[in-house]
DNA sequence: TGTTATT
């Protein structure tokens, strides 16, 4: 990829960030054992909304691919925010692991690596740690547990505020008797130069909280004959305060009615292509990809696709693409704050796309 | 007690 935007793949050791110390920069692309697969991918740190069909459609734009997965409450069917792509291709793979590791999409940074063989050994090896001293780098975090085995992620919770430790973090390891052998270790210890005591215990499973929760809230709901658009509608309210947050958009004065006006009544609205909302990407670099699109647009909301219009003979870009997107007000933000995007030397037009513009 | 790491 020529161009690289700034919320592009990037290589990040922040301090707060889940990665290891170790092999997180240098290479994603670390060895396997002869055995691992290479093609089979997992993905970590998916945006709550969303779908296996998004999935599907940002990890094919690399290449062809076998299945995908987006992994799901089993009772709730919310989305865990991870899910595995296999590929035909093993090169694919690694080429999806350079270019959409750190891709940022709505809140999130997704992390692209290979998937390790399933196993049940593997499985609740995640440890939850408190009392650290406020002045431990995650550094120093993992130096003190990794000589229990190897660790996968490592985590320090910060202070959002101020940014100051809060003292408690997350280790897990590869394999779960590693995270048994660590707190028989740890537990109740001083680590190097500490005045206190450490805990070291394992880590409470997030889904099953979120799914008890949802029951809970189901249940108490006098609405619950309607859990589904009850959550839609929470869903729009989040994401209107943080659209309101994030770029001061009153969205509940946005033309949201028109979107459902508009697949009712069938009247035809720029960009408004019934799946979604198409938007014109005009000014493109001849050696444009998709990936440059999705690293544009994915910040701002649900992509469901992604397309660069590429002349038959050269395969270069033709100068536009488009990009469609799930939800109005999402679109119309990735609008606003795109058209007139400079991109290398070039200035992009980005509008709904219209009926005159050239079929996508 | 997390940007829900094993389908």
């Amino acid at each position: 990829m020529e161009t690289q935007l700034s919320n592009g793949p990037t290589c990040n050791n922040t301090s707060n960030g889940p990665s290891t110390i170790s092999n997180n920069c240098s290479s994603p692309v670390e060895s396997s054992s002869i055995e691992d697969s290479k093609t089979n991918l997992i993905v970590n740190y998916l945006p709550q909304n969303m779908t296996q069909e998004e999935l599907k459609s940002l990890f094919g734009s690399i290449g062809d691919i076998e299945s995908c997965k987006l992994v799901r409450d089993k009772i709730t069917g919310q989305s865990l925010g991870y899910g595995f792509v296999n590929y035909v291709d093993p090169k694919d793979a690694e080429k999806a692991i350079n270019t959409l590791n750190g891709l940022r999409l709505q809140t999130k940074t997704i992390k692209v690596s290979y998937a390790r063989p399933s196993s049940a050994s593997i499985r609740d090896a995640n440890l939850y740690v408190s009392g650290l001293p406020k002045t431990m780098t995650q550094k120093e975090l993992e130096q003190l547990f990794s000589q229990y085995g190897r660790i996968i992620t490592s985590r320090i919770l910060v202070d959002q505020v101020t940014g100051v430790s809060r003292g408690v973090g997350f280790i897990r390891f590869d394999r779960r008797v590693e995270a048994e052998e660590a707190i028989k270790g740890l537990n109740c210890q001083k680590p190097p130069g500490a005045t206190e005591p450490i805990t070291v215990k394992f880590a409470n499973n997030p889904s099953q909280k979120t799914s008890q929760a949802l029951l809970s809230q189901l249940y108490q709901s006098p609405n619950r004959r309607y859990p589904g658009p009850l959550a839609q509608q929470a869903q729009r309210f989040r994401l209107d305060n943080l659209l309101n947050m994030a770029y001061g958009v009153k969205s509940r004065f946005s033309p949201m009615a028109i979107d459902g006006v508009t697949s009712l009544a069938g009247i035809n609205l720029p960009g408004h292509a019934g799946t979604g909302w198409c938007i014109f990407v005009y000014n493109l670099a001849p050696d444009a990809d998709e990936s440059i699109l999705w690293q544009m647009f994915g910040p701002f909301g649900a992509v469901t696709n992604v397309k660069v219009i590429r002349d038959f003979n050269t395969n270069k870009c033709k100068g536009f693409g488009f990009v469609t997107m799930t939800n109005y007000d999402e679109a119309a933000v990735a609008i606003a704050s795109l058209n007139g995007y400079r991109l290398g030397d070039r200035v992009l037009q980005v509008s709904f796309k219209t009926n005159k513009t050239h079929k996508a």
